[in-house]
DNA sequence: CCAAGGCCGGTTTTT
DNA sequence: CCGGCCTTGG
């Protein structure tokens, strides 16, 4: 069940009082360039703002729904305006409130296009056989949902698996492809069934009474396409368009803007085509490509003044996206000199690298090089793939180094959560099938797999809903024993908790309690001995307490995710580890970016799949990444790194080359040169392959050369050349009894060697095998100050 | 029904 | 190498 911002009622268009407005001179235009305030005031008609990062895109827009109200241009119900997540929607709310110094209650059309979708759809259910309180599932249950269809198909989903079903299925509806609506070219997925098991799918969805996200827009576009009533209703209600991040839009979503701007064509579009990094779940950089084509007339305004980074580090950034075709072209300047060079170092492995960050985030601290101190939270780590941040939390772990990961997985997608909701789904409404299926068992009720069965058979040879099923089943005697009584036990709490959903006077939050009691759930969590259970305990908690803002469970139930933004606002400073893609419309002091070697970044899949295509979309990432620093941007490479536990050697990353040279400075890695904790190690690790003659090829003047030799390793070389298994250890340093060092473990004695692995008993942390690299021999480690 | 062990696979992620 | 998922055995 999902979950997005549903929470203004349709009809809760409260205009907000012209006089006040109108008693505010508009003195936001003066805060404005003269690119923004074009875009500003050019109300009427197409227009598309090209924004760069950095440009005040956001600004723009916000000051223009104020515009456009304040001018008394346009009611705040008569505005459409749309963004893709939560946390856009909700920053433009304020800002607008905060230009018109009053909230902003009455502007019920801006929102994601999936929330404006169920709003639209929840009015017009009916014309696409739904009921106006469908549930929406989301991925877990849409999974869950195919897979019944693919074993009822007789399908190995071994063979076939359900999540590529999934995606499959997702990408067409991302396409607004109905099944029917299918092309012959693309029907051959998934052993030709795939269509066929679509039409399946959305059967069984509409006997659900549910959708999927793709749905949402899906449904209404339909419902828009063949219902041209419906459709010219709303392009008069919505006068005017607003849209973000348009780079970002698929065709679905194109099409729903198309259809409702066809009128008026009042609509004003803000994106980055060189920003555009979501190519892999269905966005079509193409959409903001031909605006002018799709919109003749169409004004497109750039807004190419950067007011974020230094002049260095648009350079860097200029430079890399330069190399990308087919772009719309900006040129990003700012008014701000000087400023750090944009930072390049190679390292010798993965670990080293974060190491080598760790002690500069300590250093910055202090303020080193004539740089002023930056703390902790003034700086962020962005990496390509979220694998990447394990050798840095490993390294801040072991130096006390405080961070915070953004982007693990969802408050709502936890387990307990989910659970807890299935409850909840399945007191509002008791035709929801898969929320049954979810907590028949759980907590567990000794109603395991020959149970559901006949549930399952019950209720579908009665065409009835799952706890009607077990009803059945249960007054005929079908089942017997502790089972028996147990599942008697669950329909009685399901009926208890339907009557209560049922009853006005009943407080929701009471009822949520209620359950999580009644069911044995809370119970469940308190007798787990898991490390996790007091957390999951503690999330449970935090569900019924962010139930206090909701009406009844049936809005919450959508809302659900506004409490994935419970970020722990804890006040130490902390540095920010996440993916380049999470970082988008963030913005840092300081930035790093590891791990740019070929393969990795720009990522092996990406190009193999997509090829071109793949790699400009990695190439406008490796953009995005640099043009989140202000102030200083690091990047790094190493030479090695272990991937599936093998040492790999890997190249520089193409981008680097792409650096423009007079706005990079290049370091010298630790370790080269005597000192510090790389030249303590080396006698541990050194091999035929030397540590510091390799890294003397990446950082002399030469290495450059050498990667313009290696232009060939282009898309179609061959993988081995570049996956060359490097064995760093096939002699070891070390022998039974030698007293050694570890990074994490601390002091121990060798108790075994096998190839380039110790055996080590640890005086604290037991005894573990340990690759002998990561050891150094005790006594010369014992001087180096960790 | 549950726990332990084998096997496969392994970017990016919002709604 | 590590984690998730499925199978198998108690």
């Amino acid at each position: 069940m999902s979950s997005f911002d549903e929470s203004e009622a349709f009809e809760a268009a409260v205009p907000l009082s012209q006089r006040a407005l109108a008693a505010r001179p508009a003195t936001y235009l003066d805060d404005l360039n003269p690119a923004q305030r074009e875009a500003v005031e050019a109300l009427e008609g197409p227009v598309l703002m090209l924004a760069g990062a950095g440009t005040g895109k956001t600004k723009a827009l916000t000051t223009r729904i104020a515009h456009l109200l304040s001018t008394g241009t346009a009611r705040p119900n008569e505005i459409l305006a749309v963004t893709f997540t939560n946390k856009a929607a909700r920053e433009m709310k304020e800002r607008v409130a905060r230009h018109l110094g009053q909230t902003v209650e009455g502007m019920p059309w801006l929102g994601t296009f999936h929330a404006i979708c169920v709003k639209l759809l929840r009015r017009h259910a009916e014309l696409v056989d739904l009921k106006s309180n469908f549930t929406i599932l989301d991925t877990d249950d849409q999974i869950r949902l195919l897979k019944q269809l693919i074993v009822a198909a007789n399908i190995d989903e071994k063979r076939w698996p359900p999540r590529a079903l999934a995606s499959i299925i997702d990408n067409w509806k991302n396409r607004a492809w109905t099944p029917d609506a299918v092309p012959a070219a693309e029907a051959g997925a998934f052993d030709h069934k795939a269509v066929p098991l679509y039409s399946e799918y959305q059967a069984r969805l509409r006997t659900l009474n549910a959708v999927d996200f793709g749905d949402l827009l899906l449904h209404v576009v339909t419902i828009f396409q063949r219902h041209d009533d419906v459709l010219q209703q709303y392009r008069r209600w919505f006068r005017y368009i607003l849209v973000d991040e348009y780079q970002d839009t698929n065709v679905a979503q194109y099409l729903w803007l198309r259809l409702l701007a066809g009128g008026h064509q009042n609509i004003c579009c803000v994106g980055d085509d060189d920003q555009s990094i979501y190519g892999w779940r269905g966005a079509e950089v193409g959409n903001i490509l031909r605006f002018e084509k799709d919109f003749p007339g169409a004004k497109v305004i750039r807004l190419e003044q950067n007011y974020r980074s230094t002049a260095h580090i648009l350079a860097a950034a200029s430079g890399v996206i330069a190399a990308n075709k087919g772009r719309l072209g900006k040129t990003l300047w700012t008014e701000a000199e000087g400023g750090e060079k944009v930072r390049l170092i190679g390292h010798w492995d993965g670990e080293e690298e974060a190491r080598w960050v760790g002690e500069e985030l300590e250093a910055m601290g202090q303020g080193t090089r004539g740089l002023r101190p930056v703390g902790l939270d003034e700086c962020a780590i962005l990496v390509r793939a979220s694998h990447q941040m394990r050798a840095f939390e490993d390294r801040f772990l072991t130096i006390g180094l405080p961070y915070r990961v953004i982007g693990g997985p969802r408050f709502y997608e936890r387990m307990e959560i989910r659970d807890a909701m299935a409850y909840f789904r399945l007191a509002v409404s008791p035709d929801d099938d898969l929320a049954f299926e979810r907590i028949v068992n759980t907590p567990k009720r000794g109603l395991g797999d020959k149970a559901q069965q006949k549930i399952q058979i019950a209720a579908r040879a009665n065409g009835v809903n799952l706890v009607e099923g077990a009803r059945i089943l249960l007054a005929g005697k079908g089942l017997t024993g502790k089972g028996a009584k147990s599942l008697a036990e669950l329909v009685a709490g399901i009926d208890r908790w339907n009557a209560r959903a049922r009853n006005p006077d009943q407080s929701h939050i009471e009822l949520a309690e209620i359950i999580l009691e009644e069911s044995g759930y809370t119970e469940h969590w308190q007798n787990d001995k898991t490390p996790e259970a007091p957390g999951r305990l503690e999330n449970l908690k935090e569900l019924v307490k962010a139930l206090e803002s909701f009406e009844n469970l049936q809005g919450f139930l959508e809302h659900v995710a506004l409490i994935m933004d419970n970020e722990t606002e804890d006040s130490e400073a902390k540095v920010t580890l996440m993916t380049l893609h999470a970082a988008k419309g963030l913005e840092f002091p300081a930035v790093f970016l590891p791990g740019w070697e070929d393969g990795l970044f720009p990522s092996q899949r990406a190009m193999d799949e997509t090829g071109l295509k793949g790699l400009e979309e990695e190439r406008r990432l490796a953009y995005v990444g640099i043009t989140r620093a202000e102030e200083l941007c690091t990047i790094s490479f190493a030479a090695n790194r272990r991937i599936y536990g093998q040492w790999q050697s890997a190249l520089p990353s193409r981008f680097i080359d792409e650096l423009p040279e007079d706005h990079v400075d290049v370091l010298t890695p630790p370790g080269l040169y005597g000192g510090g904790f790389g030249a303590a190690a080396q006698p541990a690790s050194s091999t035929l392959h030397d540590r510091a003659s390799r890294a003397d090829v990446y950082n002399s003047p030469g290495w450059k050369r050498m990667q313009a030799r290696g232009d060939m390793r282009g898309m179609s070389q061959p993988k081995e050349s570049r996956n060359v298994v490097i064995d760093l250890d096939a002699v070891s340093a070390f022998g039974q009894g030698d007293r050694v060092f570890h990074q994490k473990f601390g002091y121990g004695a060798v108790t075994g060697v096998e190839g380039d692995k110790l055996e080590i008993a640890f005086d604290k942390a037991g005894v573990k095998k340990v690759v002998a690299k990561f050891v150094v021999p005790a006594a010369s480690a014992g001087d180096v100050p960790f």
